[in-house]
DNA sequence: TGCTTATTGATAATAAAATCGCAGTATTGG
DNA sequence: CCAATACTGCGATTTTATTATCAATAAGCA
């Protein structure tokens, strides 16, 4: 048969969708449990692989860390980490930077920057 | 007593010495069996273990994969890594173009490039 | 050269993330 | 509304990376 539309998938797009930063399949259970209260981890890493094949959804992979999710779609951009707040701001306009950095000859395909520190809220409460 | 100089952590030392890009655990391990034979793999984290505490060695840590280690000590680099042949290659340079990313009143304490692609020989072998 | 003990090798144990099996549930075409 | 079956929840299992255990080995000082 065809594929179904559960309350479950219904919730995760809907975590997906009002989400600001990308989350962790733990992150997207707790919230979307808020709508399906009995929603499974299983459920969520099965949902998330579906949703990753129709392209719907996807990862963002921080150095030394599992996966997180964030809706398709968006305009290219990279993430500034706060390492006291731990949250992750999107930062834009990489691209003629990036180009500079490719060796000659070489073909890039596809890059990623990651920035960390402190955000301008943490960076106003280091001297308190 | 003191610290011991073995020939497993010579053998460490030299793999590592050597290597002309970042190697896992398991590289080194077959890297080190060139000269002691029998080093086994828990050794090998261990003596990985000592040395990043040593700082004689950092970790790279690619988005979604297991950290790779590589001597300390180098200028300040990132890697772009062949999606053909699986080489990483050292690129330098990215300081001013970083800068340039982060938000206003956010401050920047580390960062983490990526490049992926073709190096120059998959390039010139792909449309053979 | 001996002796102390840091270190090793082999394997079991652990940790964390993701997947599997299956009985029960709920969606949807008719 | 109802039946076929896609989907779910739960727990067990797998996978991969790393660490712990412990008897055996080998640095390196006296």
């Amino acid at each position: 048969m065809t594929e179904r539309n559960t309350r479950q998938k219904t919730a995760v797009a809907t975590v997906l969708a009002e989400a600001r930063t990308p989350l962790t399949p733990r992150d997207i259970q707790v919230r979307a449990r808020t709508i399906v209260a009995t929603i499974s981890q299983a459920t969520v890493y099965r949902i998330l692989k579906g949703l990753l094949e129709k392209q719907d959804v996807t990862t963002v992979q921080l150095p030394g860390e599992p996966p997180l999710y964030e809706q398709a779609g968006k305009t290219h951009h990279h993430f500034f980490r706060c390492r006291r707040c731990k949250q992750m701001y999107e930062v834009q306009g990489c691209d003629n930077l990036i180009d500079r950095l490719v060796p000659k000859g070489f073909t890039l395909e596809d890059h990623d920057v990651f920035l960390f520190g402190l955000c301008r809220t943490c960076t106003g409460e280091q001297s308190a």
